[in-house]
DNA sequence: TGTTAGCACTCAATGGCAAGGAGTGCTAAA
DNA sequence: TTTAGCACTCCTTGCCATTGAGTGCTAACA
């Protein structure tokens, strides 16, 4: 792609930025008092001619002034955008959110309701994948029924439970067997070896092991499946969405949110940005999903104990403060990840 | 208030019927032609002339048909709807959808899902009420980092469990003595008065306790604490809510989604609805929320044991199809009621 | 007295039209 | 290379006439 001279670049940020401020389409006359460049419209008209052609700004119409296209942002984005360092209050802000008791469910959740509050978009944060998260330990409890509790703890923090209906009813002392041959033998593994471990030996040695092992073993497996399965993530303010006029008809809005209803597109687009090491930007259609064409996605990835382990993220209008959404996600990231690490 | 004579009453029945069905303010040709009753439509101009003055009926402007009003509406539910018995192959829906293994969460979940399925509206389930549930069994786990895991028994269906910061680490035998001892004292009494009894004792005899017992109580009055905090419900299908036409436009639904994702407001509505015993209908203004102005609201309680412990309900523009609603949102209320119950 | 036909009237919706204004593209001069 | 000038485009706004659905009233009718 053939290079901008400095001129061009910075009446493209200039009119971006105007643009991204006031969402009216940035004519010349306007650009010209804005760039600080001592330069008549005339000039300038040149210029933002050659930007159109180029594909990086367009116009609504004939005698409308101009609108960054999303190469345009892309441009901006990555070459022009001067990002602030973020505000130490905003910093104090993100730590006192997330410096609070709970499991890493409440941890995302409040992440979450972080992120919309402080950029006034949507925030996304995905649940932690377990997939590399060690079994500590498991417990079995009865319950009457036919019904048997268990417990998967993952970490200090982190604890699955699950009811399993099972054909007869076990006592306290033979489910204490159980967890106790299973804590033995598993704890401090990986789930996911674990799980496949034990479908391994399951089918494979059925006849050989005694009953008691088989039963605990097809217990574990059934609790191990609860705990792996599926992604997940939680969306807060979404009603901030309603507030950005380029989003604000019914059906945009509708698309959008069954999305999020959905859940599986927005998760599958949310896995791409696990692989990256940190912010990254979809612009407009950039996504690849029809629902998100007016929208952009900011995300970074966090992680627990120097693996990736969830991504979270903003979803708002393409035109939104990037310069300032861009730091806030960033130092989210960095803090949840905080968060998340045992600390002592 | 006055009576209305039965000619009357078959023109509001027709008008309001046909007003659901189209959405266009309905006018006397079309309602002469509907009604059935051999009239004129000058006739029926007269007939819905005095309609509107009793405040039943209204005109969106000088040169349109009419609408039901709020009152409108309410005479109509109350006395001129005849409500249809369900298909029975709606019954079996609903049966089939409420027959899932899981805790009560995860099926009040499928009911919310559910009524907004079946009904294309919003449905709403509160999680059930805990305060007459009884503690059936606690169970407490060490965990590394001064943290430990409680876990409250509180039917087969219902376990809730909660990570405690202690001030101290704590060994598997002394939290097998603490929760022996709760056991004791404590299973199968209510939860509430379980509370209540601990902080008593808490306050007036913790000297007199030897420090075993004092810290059991400690952690039992957290967990207890957590397991009976504030009601809640889950929503789903607000989407639907976007196609109403009554509902479109981004300010009325900015204001209703709010207040979703608040859930104070709507958990008060809700709340009121526990008393009743069976199907409660909010029309329009009823409610008294103002963002529930353009919406009704129709509600039935479920119950466990014979106690009304939640209320379910659907959420849906003014002018929707009550004589499908009603009995849908009744008999999901006596199926998950079912469902909700232990049965052996 | 209740019902109906006739008729003037009201008012939302639609589309055409003109005026106003913002901004462009082009050309020619500095 | 930059700038001034100017014709041109096209959105926006407001106005007006037309259309059509539906009403309210009055007078005739059963």
């Amino acid at each position: 792609m053939m290079e901008l001279n400095e001129r061009a670049q910075c009446l493209l940020k200039a009119l971006t930025e105007r643009y991204i401020r006031d969402g009216q389409p940035v004519g010349s006359r306007t650009l010209a008092r804005d760039a600080g460049l001592k330069l008549s419209p005339a000039t300038v008209r040149n210029v933002i001619a050659d930007l159109e052609e180029l594909g990086l700004v367009r116009s609504p119409h004939t005698s409308a002034g101009r609108v960054p296209t999303v190469q345009g942002y892309r441009l901006f984005v990555d070459t022009l955008l001067s990002v602030k360092p973020l505000e130490p209050e905003v910093v104090d802000e993100i730590r006192q959110t997330l410096d609070i008791e709970g499991d890493s469910h409440d941890l995302v959740e409040s992440a979450s309701n972080l992120l919309s509050d402080v950029t006034r978009l949507a925030g996304v944060v995905t649940l932690p994948r377990r997939e590399h998260a060690s079994l500590q330990r498991v417990e079995f409890l009865p319950l009457s029924n036919r019904k048997v509790l268990a417990i998967l703890v993952i970490s200090d923090t982190e604890v699955q439970n699950c009811i399993l209906n099972t054909e007869r009813d076990y006592g306290a002392a033979e489910l204490q067997q159980y967890s106790n041959f299973l804590n033995e033998h598993f704890a401090g593994k990986e789930l996911k070896s674990v799980r496949a471990t034990l479908i391994a030996e399951l089918k494979e040695t059925r006849e050989h092991l005694n009953r008691m092992m088989a039963t605990a073993m097809t217990m574990a497996d059934k609790v191990l499946g609860e705990a792996e399965k599926g992604s997940d993530y939680v969306l807060a303010g979404q009603t901030n969405l309603m507030d950005c006029d380029e989003l604000c008809n019914v059906n945009t809005l509708r698309q959008l949110f069954e999305a999020f209803d959905e859940k599986r597109e927005i998760l599958g687009l949310l896995d791409q940005c696990v692989e990256s090491e940190g912010v990254q930007i979809f612009i407009g259609e950039e996504s690849g999903y029809q629902m998100l064409d007016e929208c952009s996605l900011v995300t970074a990835p966090y992680s627990v104990d120097g693996k990736v382990v969830g991504v979270l993220g903003v979803i708002g209008p393409t035109r939104m403060a990037y310069e300032r959404v861009i730091p806030i996600v960033d130092a989210t990231a960095r803090i949840l990840s905080a968060a998340l690490n045992p600390r002592d």
